[in-house]
DNA sequence: AGCACGCCGACT
DNA sequence: GTCGGCGTGCTC
C-alpha cells in the first residue's frame, strides 16, 4: 500500500510512502515518515495501491488510529484551498501535538451524522452572553458543544463558566494548557467522555460529534485571525463546519463584523438582538482647533473630577498610531481621491502615499478643505497623558497600562483591587479593567484615520465596547475631531443598525468586503530589485487572469528599493480558486533563486 | 521549513 | 593550504 502524507511544510504537494505490510494505516491518521534527513510526523491524506518499489517506507504510526474523520480531513483540504496555504501546515496548526510514542490509543473519530440544516445565529446586544448560556444549557442535554474564544484568557474564563453552568467537565483545547493535556482533552471528546470543549483556533476541528452546537465568541475580534496558519478566520471555518455537518452555530458580538451583519441582513444568519440595554451617557467633545497643548479637554477634566470625587474609577484610553494626516482646525483627513482611505504621511519625504493604489502626493501646507495651517499627524502617548492627569488630580493614584508597563501583573492587580483611581492605557486596558465609572477617549482619531477600510469598524467596536463596559450610571467621553462621523454618532446614540447602514454603503461603493474579497500578496527578496522584479512578474500574471482588480506592487517600508513589496487584489467569492493556478508556479519554484511569496486571503488588516 | 551541498574570504 | 560564510535547491 502507498500513502500520501502532508507535512508542516510550505510545500504544495503530499509525499508518497510505502506502508510495511504489518502496519494498517487509514486516511486521517498521523504517521512518522522519513523526510530529508529526519523522521517527521505527517498526516495521511490518501491511501492507494501502486508501484511502491522506489518509495521509502513510513517508519511508524504516531497514533494507533485516525485522528481525523474523512469529513474532517476534507474540511482541512477546504481550509488549505481557501487560505491558499499548504494542506500540511494548515492541518498541523489544527491538531494537538502528536504524543512522543505511539503507545497510546486513539479512539475512532466520532461518527458524523446529519440533521436538518439550520441557519447560524448572530447574537448581539445586551445580555448576549447570558442568552447564549441559556441556549447552551438547553443544547447540552442533547448535543456536544464546542466554544471558540478569540484568546487564551477568554477561553480559560469560559471553561470555568461553562463547567459551572453546565455542571459537567469541560475539555480545554487551547495552548493555555500543555500539549499533552490538549491531546488527552481531544481524545476525551472523541470518546464522548466529555461533551463540552473550549479553546481558541487550535480547537476548530475538535471532535465534538455532529450535530453539535458550535460557538464563536466575539466573532468580530481580529484575534480570530492572527498571523500564521491556518490563514483563515475562525468564523469562516466554523460556518463551513456547521454547514457540512448540520451543526448549530452561534456567533456573538457587541458589534458584529460588517460581513456578519450583512449576512444577517441577507437572511443568511438569524439575528438575535435584545431591545436597548442600559446605555451610559456618551459625550462627544469636538476638539477641532483646540487641544494642541493639552490632552484633556475641559469637559473631560470636569467629568474626571466629578467621577473621582464620587469614588468612581476612571479609564483614559489613548491610541498611538500616527501615520495619517489631518487638519487640526476642521478635522479634514487627507485621503486618496481614488480609494478614499487615509493616506500615509511620511515626515521624512513630506509626502502622502496611498497604500492601495500607490499614488503619492506632496504633503500640502494648508488644509485643502478649510485652508487652515494646522495639518499634522496627531497623537498622545500614555506617558504624556499620565503626566497631565497627575498634574490635574495630584491627590489620586494614577497607573499606566500599556505594552511597556504590562510586564508583570502588578498593574492588573492594581486595577483589580481598585488601588488606582485613574488608569491611562491603550485599548487592551479596556479588557483588563472592569467597571470603570468613566471612560475617556483622549484621541481616538488615529483609529478613524487608519489607512485601512476597516478603520470605521474598528473605531466603532472600541467605542461600543467602552460604553458596554462602563458601570451602571457611568459615562463615556469621546474627544474627537470627527464629532459627526457615523461611527462616533452611532456609538453615542446606541444605534447599532445605523452604523452598518453607513458602513455597508461605503463598502459597496468602493468594492470592499463583504462585496468583494481582498487578497494581500507580499513578495520578499534579498537582493536589490529582486523583490520588485518578481512582484512585477506576478502582477502581469495576475492581470492576465482578468476579472480581478490588481493594484500595482507597492514597496513595504519607505524605500523604493525595499526588499518587500506588496500587491493588493480584489475579486469575487471565488478569488482563492481563481488565484490558485496563477500563483502555484510562483509558490513552487523560488523564481531566479530569490524571492519568497506570502499570500494572505481576506486580511483583517491591511498593515 | 530544515538541512545538505557548493563555491569564495581570513585563519592555524 | 583548510574552516566556514550563506546562497540554492530538495525533501516521497
Amino acid at each position: 500500500m502507498i500513502v500520501d502524507v502532508v507535512f508542516d511544510l510550505p510545500v504544495p504537494h503530499p509525499f508518497s510512502y510505502r506502508v510495511p505490510s504489518q502496519l494498517r494505516v487509514t486516511p486521517g491518521q498521523r504517521v512518522r515518515a522519513p523526510l530529508g534527513t529526519q523522521a517527521r510526523v505527517g498526516l495521511v491524506v490518501a491511501t492507494r495501491e501502486g508501484e511502491e518499489e522506489e518509495l521509502k517506507p513510513i517508519v511508524g504510526l504516531a497514533e494507533s488510529g485516525p485522528i481525523l474523520s474523512p469529513s474532517q480531513l476534507e474540511l482541512t483540504r477546504w481550509i488549505a484551498g481557501e487560505s491558499l496555504s499548504s494542506w500540511g501546515s494548515s492541518v498541523s496548526a489544527l491538531l494537538p501535538p502528536a504524543p512522543r510514542a505511539a503507545t497510546e490509543t486513539t479512539p475512532p473519530p466520532p461518527h458524523w451524522s446529519r440533521s436538518s440544516e439550520e441557519r447560524p445565529w448572530l447574537l448581539t446586544g445586551g445580555d448576549r452572553e447570558r442568552r447564549l448560556l441559556a441556549r447552551l444549557e438547553k443544547d447540552a442535554e442533547t448535543r456536544g458543544i464546542l466554544v471558540l474564544a478569540p484568546e487564551i484568557d477568554q477561553a480559560a474564563a469560559w471553561a470555568d463558566r461553562l463547567s459551572a453552568a453546565l455542571k459537567g467537565p469541560v475539555a480545554r483545547l487551547d495552548s493555555g494548557v500543555a500539549g499533552r493535556q490538549r491531546w488527552h482533552a481531544w481524545m476525551r471528546l472523541a470518546r464522548g467522555v466529555v461533551r463540552v470543549g473550549v479553546g481558541t483556533r487550535s480547537a476548530l476541528l475538535a471532535p465534538v460529534p455532529a450535530p453539535a452546537t458550535l460557538v464563536v465568541l466575539d466573532e468580530n475580534d481580529p484575534a480570530h485571525k492572527p498571523p500564521g496558519p491556518p490563514r483563515i478566520h475562525s468564523r469562516e471555518v466554523m460556518l463551513e463546519r456547521a454547514k457540512r455537518d448540520t451543526s448549530r452555530l452561534y456567533l456573538t458580538a457587541g458589534t458584529p463584523s460588517v460581513e456578519s451583519w450583512w449576512r444577517s441582513d441577507e437572511g443568511e444568519f438569524h439575528r438575535s438582538e435584545n431591545g436597548p440595554s442600559p446605555w451610559p451617557h456618551v459625550a462627544v467633545v469636538d476638539v477641532r482647533g483646540t487641544l494642541r497643548t493639552h490632552p484633556l479637554s475641559p469637559a473631560l477634566r470636569h467629568a474626571m473630577k466629578e467621577t473621582l470625587s464620587a469614588n468612581g474609577r476612571v479609564l483614559l484610553l489613548v491610541t498611538r498610531i500616527g501615520s495619517a494626516m489631518a487638519c487640526g482646525e476642521c478635522g479634514f483627513v487627507l485621503r486618496c481621491p481614488e480609494c478614499r482611505i487615509a493616506m500615509v504621511f511620511s515626515r521624512a519625504r513630506r509626502e502622502l502615499a496611498c497604500r492601495l493604489c500607490r499614488r503619492t502626493d506632496p504633503a500640502p501646507e494648508t488644509c485643502p478643505h478649510c485652508r487652515g495651517r494646522q495639518l499634522a499627524p496627531l497623537g498622545w502617548g500614555t506617558e504624556r497623558v499620565e503626566q497631565a492627569v497627575r498634574a490635574e488630580v495630584p491627590r489620586y493614584r494614577v497607573a499606566r497600562y500599556d505594552a511597556e508597563s504590562r510586564r508583570g501583573r502588578a498593574i492588573t492587580r492594581a486595577m483589580g483591587e481598585g488601588s488606582a483611581h485613574v488608569v491611562v492605557g491603550t485599548r487592551a486596558a479596556l479588557k483588563a479593567f472592569h467597571g470603570p465609572a468613566l471612560v475617556g477617549f483622549i484621541s481616538p482619531d488615529p483609529i478613524l484615520r487608519l489607512p485601512d477600510f476597516r478603520a470605521g469598524e474598528r473605531a466603532f467596536a472600541l467605542f461600543w465596547a467602552a460604553a458596554e463596559r462602563v458601570a451602571e450610571g457611568g459615562r463615556v467621553v469621546i474627544q474627537t475631531q470627527h464629532p459627526t462621523h457615523y461611527a462616533v454618532r452611532a456609538a453615542a446614540g446606541q444605534e447599532l443598525a445605523s452604523f452598518y447602514k453607513h458602513e455597508l454603503k461605503f463598502r459597496a461603493e468602493l468594492g470592499y468586503p463583504p462585496f468583494r474579497r481582498i487578497c494581500l500578496i507580499t513578495v520578499s527578496g534579498r537582493a536589490d530589485g529582486a523583490a520588485k522584479r518578481l512582484a512585477g512578474d506576478l502582477e502581469r500574471e495576475l492581470q492576465a487572469l482578468g476579472e480581478l482588480t490588481v493594484y500595482p506592487p507597492a514597496p513595504l517600508g519607505r524605500s523604493p528599493k525595499a526588499l518587500r513589496w506588496q500587491i493588493v487584489l480584489k475579486g469575487g467569492d471565488d478569488l482563492p480558486a481563481r488565484l490558485h493556478p496563477a500563483l502555484s508556479p510562483f509558490l513552487a519554484r523560488r523564481r531566479e533563486g530569490r524571492g519568497i511569496i506570502e499570500v494572505e486571503m481576506d486580511p483583517v488588516d491591511l498593515a
